[in-house]
RNA sequence: CGGGGCGUAGCGCAGUCCGGUUAGCGCGCCUGCCUUGGGAGCAGGAGGUCCCCGGUUCAAAUCCGGGCGCCCCGACCA
């Protein structure tokens, strides 16, 4: 049941938290920081992940599957890589429980404890280098292009549906090369490919940038990364892709002869996105009626009410409702016929509109008459008719104009909510007044950094790859070319 | 991991300060009637280890001690 939903001017967390819970995405679950998402949370990250996953292999990547479990000392051959997780690792120390005899209560056998323990994955790099290197002998075994739709933990303080969560379902890449730069091609091209599922098909336009060193990746050289703008003007990390030089590779020996019969390390990237994207699609489009979902990606594209009072109109207007159902799925339209009549029409619209389906159809005696049905698009809420006849063509064409409009919406929010500051002053006025991206030139150190952190709370989320002018740096009053975005973050 | 708040029906809450009928309200749920163009109405009904353990008392949702869980806000992270 839909139940009144707190405004995201009231308390946007709280409106969050609604939205998710009474669209039925997500429940908390009976384990702390871990979610249960639900059939139509998880039809959206069906809809992500298979037009992901077919991209990924477009690209010329394989899909496979690595170990859950992680030797704990494999995840400590790379120094900084532990040094970014260690804080947040699962481990696992036994294999087997019993019951105490003196308690009564059920605990780990202490005569069943690991050599080893073992880490619950956070991210892969680690057991898939080790497996990397029985696969990597010669400069023919490269490049070597692997993904795996898997689920991570990471020990989360305070999770959020969605955005931060003990455990959450992921895709990562791995990547094995024989050069530096082909490595660095990859890392990038993956960026493009994330950026086009956001925008193509979440219609959001997250800014593309750099990281900061600060922020980078634990082992990694560069990470490029998706920032974008939700409701309440923080920024959201969409996506990450980096360029790992040869410290996996040198970590775990990974080396290949080359043509001239020479042993050299190789190059890796990794690349993910997560099931935070759905925290990223709500927190983009939606607004207080609830979700709006883009429809490349909505779970249902098109729902369809009948209206009729009981008896005769009753059949007249079913026949119809099922004639267009069907139309419209041969047509490729993912419709819902919700002719349920213990729930009057008024109700269905406000739970449709909260779910976030981007086209309503209603059609009672009147409209059957006239052979026509009321549409409603659920972005700009905007009512019209469209005549029955040509119906699956005029609901294509609006299905598109919704993906579009939705996407240049997301783009002048962007937009209208970077703004330029020359001086420390100008910077902390934005951000106290949460006014979104601050946009400077910057050149100072990771000091400076953590000095603006401090003092701001907000952080530097991307370096510009846009290097075409010339400014000033607003901590250290140097020249310089970089640009970068600075912002309060999820 | 620090600060705050909250655990009473499926959900949201009142009752707790000041112990005392059969623990209550709204929503939801079930049955029936009626209704269907923006969250209908009426009637009847079901549903509770009052978070757990211990203590005080003739009597505990209420007081005392201990524990557990969750949410919110901060530091860390996709």
């Amino acid at each position: 049941m839909a139940e009144k939903i707190t405004p995201q001017s009231e308390d946007f967390s709280r409106w969050y938290v609604d939205v998710v819970r009474h669209a039925g995405l997500a429940d908390y679950s009976a384990v702390r920081g871990c979610m249960v998402i639900k059939p139509y949370g998880f039809a959206i990250w069906e809809n992500i992940r298979d037009q992901l996953d077919k991209m990924i292999k477009e690209t010329g990547h394989q899909n496979a599957y690595f170990p859950l479990f992680i030797p704990v000392s494999f995840f400590s051959r790379e120094a900084e890589h532990v040094e970014g997780f260690a804080k947040e690792a699962a481990v696992v120390t036994h294999y087997r429980l019993r019951l105490n005899p003196d308690t009564g209560e059920i605990e780990p056998d202490p005569e069943a404890k690991l050599t080893e323990p073992l880490i619950v994955r956070p991210t892969s790099e680690t057991i898939i280098w080790n497996t990397f290197k029985d696969w990597i002998h010669s400069w023919r075994d490269l490049p070597l292009k692997i993904n795996q739709w898997a689920n991570v933990v990471r020990w989360e303080m305070r999770p959020r549906l969605f955005l931060r969560t003990a455990e959450f379902l992921w895709q990562e890449g791995h990547t094995a090369h024989a050069t530096a730069q082909e490595a660095m091609e990859e890392a990038k091209q993956m960026w493009h490919v994330y950026e086009t599922l956001m925008r193509d098909f979440l219609a959001i336009a997250p800014y593309k940038g750099m990281k900061t060193p600060g922020e980078r990746f634990a082992g990694a050289e560069e990470t490029f990364t998706l920032e974008a703008l939700m409701k309440d003007k923080k920024a959201l990390q969409m996506g990450t892709s980096h360029f790992l030089g040869q410290n996996f590779a040198k970590a775990f020996e990974v080396m290949f002869t080359n043509k001239q019969g020479e042993r050299e390390y190789v190059w890796a990237t990794s690349w993910g996105v997560s099931t935070r994207l759905i925290g990223a699609l709500i927190m983009s489009h939606g607004d207080d009626k609830g979700l709006k979902i883009p429809p490349r990606i909505a779970p249902v594209q098109v729902v369809i009410i009948p209206i009729f009072k009981s008896g005769s109109d009753e059949e007249k207007v079913l026949d119809v409702a099922n004639s267009i159902t069907e139309r419209l799925r041969n047509a490729g339209i993912r419709v819902l016929l919700d002719d349920d009549n213990t729930k009057r029409p008024g109700w269905k619209y406000n739970e449709y509109e909260l779910k976030g389906v981007p086209v309503r159809i209603a059609l009672g005696p009147r409209d059957v008459e006239n052979g026509v049905v009321e549409v409603a698009r659920r972005d700009t809420l905007q009512k019209m008719q469209f005549s029955i006849d040509d119906l699956e063509e005029k609901v294509i064409e609006l299905l598109d104009d919704i993906q579009q409009s939705m996407l240049v919406e997301n783009e002048r929010w962007h937009r209208e909510n970077t703004i330029p500051v020359s001086s420390m002053n100008e910077l902390k006025e934005v951000i106290e007044a949460r006014k979104g991206f601050a946009l400077a030139f910057w050149d100072g150190t990771p000091q400076d950094e953590e000095k603006l952190q401090e003092e701001t709370g907000a952080t530097i989320r991307c370096i510009l790859p846009d290097d075409s002018e010339e400014g000033t740096c607003i901590v250290t009053g140097k020249k310089t070319r970089q640009k970068v975005l600075i912002a309060l973050a999820y």
